[in-house]
DNA sequence: ACTATTGTACTAGATGAATAGTACAATGTC
DNA sequence: GACATTGTACTATTCATCTAGTACAATAGT
């Protein structure tokens, strides 16, 4: 079974709240095969300890998650990828974007501008001449 | 004197609050040349009225826009464009930028990716493996 | 059946930020 | 010098949103 699973790591100062960064980092899991489906995501209790924060924090993304279709939940027995977490029409078009996300932030970063800064400058691009 | 000036446009909906708007949209007015050094702004009252905002949202923006030395304002005649607002070696910096994000935001737009949704990817980024 | 473990629901606090309201100060204009 | 016009300062309200607290419900394991 080996190293299986997911090692999430919480960035207070990114910007994100937590639930979301969850999410996203779950997601980026399936996605880089790290997470297959049918594994066991932590128990919301673990997490909410071993990340020192609210149960309900954790609660909130595993919801959207499974709203999403990408986990399957059973009170009891816990929280499971599911079947087809991503469907592969889907999982092609995440792979792209995710590789310009990289670029871009790679590139901007070299600019010497901060993620902060980046978001607000997408936020408020116009194409107007 | 022509149609100097600047068109300022609020988006309510774009996540990026009314006095960040203001000062990113002056600003790539100055680097689009549509405003000249010397250029007097709107004052924060005719604005508020046009925008139909409070004075002192506006008043921010002109703040921060002070500070960074972009914009003079000398109570009673106005707010002006400072002398060099941007000194060249920024403004090449800055040209880049845009070119960047401005490129960044088309792709992502094609792929069907919404503002709010590239800024979060943006912020949660990491490269790790 | 019992008990522990899992997720769930609901409420409330806390925080932060953006904007508004209102009164003030300085300068320009006549 | 009077008055209008400009920016400024300070306070407070609104608002959203995240997170926490706490108690509940369902399932699994024995």
């Amino acid at each position: 079974m080996s190293d299986r699973g997911v090692e999430l790591r919480l960035d207070a100062a990114s910007g994100l709240p937590f639930y979301r960064q969850i999410i996203q980092q779950i997601e980026h899991a399936i996605l880089a095969r790290r997470l297959e489906p049918g594994d066991r995501l932590p128990t919301i209790r673990a997490l909410s300890v071993e990340l020192r924060i609210n149960p309900n924090t954790i609660q909130k993304a595993y919801a959207e998650l499974e709203l999403r279709g990408i986990v399957t939940t059973q009170v009891g027995s816990g929280t499971f990828v599911s079947d087809t977490p991503i469907d592969s029409a889907e999982e092609e078009l995440l792979a792209r974007i995710d590789e310009r996300v990289g670029r871009f932030v790679k590139d901007m970063e070299e600019l010497g501008i901060g993620r902060e800064r980046m978001a607000a400058l997408v936020l408020g691009f116009r194409e107007d001449r």
